[in-house]
DNA sequence: CGATTTGTTGACTAATATCAAACTGTGTGG
DNA sequence: CCACACAGTTTGATATTAGTCAACAAATCG
């Protein structure tokens, strides 16, 4: 499979896309890289001349506080570009690293310029992309914010799921995500002992599992409705939501 | 003062506007409304048609999760145009509402859509803007997920500081802003409560203060340092931030 | 296989939430 | 002009969640 066919089906997923558009986009020039896991891609205050896919793995963006605390702002999933926004902050302001061994696709800036200058249409998905990025960013704050404990890690999950279900990474009801409990307690802005714990307790109730790298939600009702998941925010088209079904 | 200047001083201290870039930012087509204090302007699963410059005043963005919580995502402050991702993001996917009596300046999207098309520095502009505001939503998952009480409060208010010197807003270290304590927890994920006691805490150290609507930074300084606020992530030109000075 | 990372457990502590009441200021109608 | 209503702030007492520390177990890796 060409390595951008992950990224037209992303883009798919989230607006209409005219066979001649999504040709424009197989038609980029993509240097592929593979990175073990721990690869740290892109750091804070590094100027990228290109913006890196996501052909296979995941991926993490994360700030580092003065004080040493780590945050992990998203997951970034196969058909991401998680740094796409440095086509325009030309400085990064969080670091991008890999949490898996990933296969990644670094696509020049410039010739991102060239395809947003000449193709409107394919301009318009990449800004929604990066709007979608910010409408998570968004339900993000809401989850360290005001749910307890549980309930994020829930709704972490659930949004995952429902990424994963627009690229067809999810079989039933199971997925990869190696994450470790520590990179979960950063991205959820609790401890890992605490991490540790919520852990266990979905496992006793029978409603979620995370083991080897496979996260498995015995009982998806349960995990959405802990969760308080409501995916309209991730703005995916009908289209990516008839997957699900 | 027409209504749009104030959207080109502000796009200007993100990006280089030329003067006919400016010019077809003032030939938008503005319709202006005054709303009191705590008017809803668009709300959450509304289909908006139009964007809302803020010409005067505060607005916040804000989510209400299904146990009631309210989790404040971002204040405004004039020249901010903060539901511009509902070109792209057809449904609303949070709350916009005013915080204090304000003029706003409501803009047709197919006026935006006319103007990005013809305009390519400006929609460039634009979308530097929407990346902007991901790179401050990055920022306040930092702030609510690692940082304490009054980290919190101490960046909150060193954020709006730097944003309002770029419209020139900031008088010795002093500014507006008619925000509650009930207001501040919902931004910060505190109770009023504990809101009340930090903010006590730092009147005593002269550290701030917030009284009638008017912030005061008696200690710039311990402000910053206690925010551990680093201005980087609002990627202001250097045009911008020489205000600062 | 030893070494390192990751996960698990228990005991204790700290930060912040909750609840309830009182207090302050400000605007409003009688 | 006063009294009241209301919104916002302040206070004290108590409860709860999650953090810290420290040790150990289990898994993973070279």
């Amino acid at each position: 499979m060409h390595p951008t066919e992950i990224l037209i089906r992303k883009l798919r997923s989230d607006t209409h896309l005219s066979d001649e558009d999504a040709a424009s986009v197989r038609a980029l020039p993509v240097h592929i890289r593979e990175v073990p896991a721990d690869t740290t891609i892109v750091q804070q205050g590094d100027h990228p001349k290109s913006s890196c896919l996501i052909i296979k793995g995941f991926t993490a963006r994360a700030k580092v506080t003065e004080t040493g605390r780590r945050q992990i702002l998203a997951f970034h999933i196969p058909g991401d570009v998680p740094d796409l926004q440095t086509l325009f902050l030309k400085t990064m302001d969080h670091d991008l690293l890999a949490i898996s061994d990933a296969t990644l696709g670094f696509i020049d800036h410039a010739d991102l310029f060239r395809l947003i200058d000449t193709r409107r249409t394919v301009a318009r998905a990449l800004w929604r992309e990066t709007l979608i990025d910010a409408a998570v960013f968004r339900e993000w704050i809401v989850n360290v914010g005001v749910r307890d404990a549980s309930s994020r890690l829930a709704h972490l999950l659930a949004e995952l799921r429902q990424r994963l279900l627009a690229v067809g990474l999810v079989a039933d009801e199971e997925f990869q995500f190696p994450v470790t409990q520590s990179e979960l307690a950063d991205a959820l802005g609790l401890s890992t002992v605490h991490v540790n714990r919520v852990l266990q307790a979905f496992r006793a109730q029978g409603v979620l599992d995370i083991r080897k790298n496979l996260v498995t939600l015995v009982d998806v009702g349960k995990v959405l409705a802990a969760g308080g998941f409501d995916p309209m925010y991730l703005h995916q088209t009908s289209t990516a939501l008839r997957h699900e079904a």
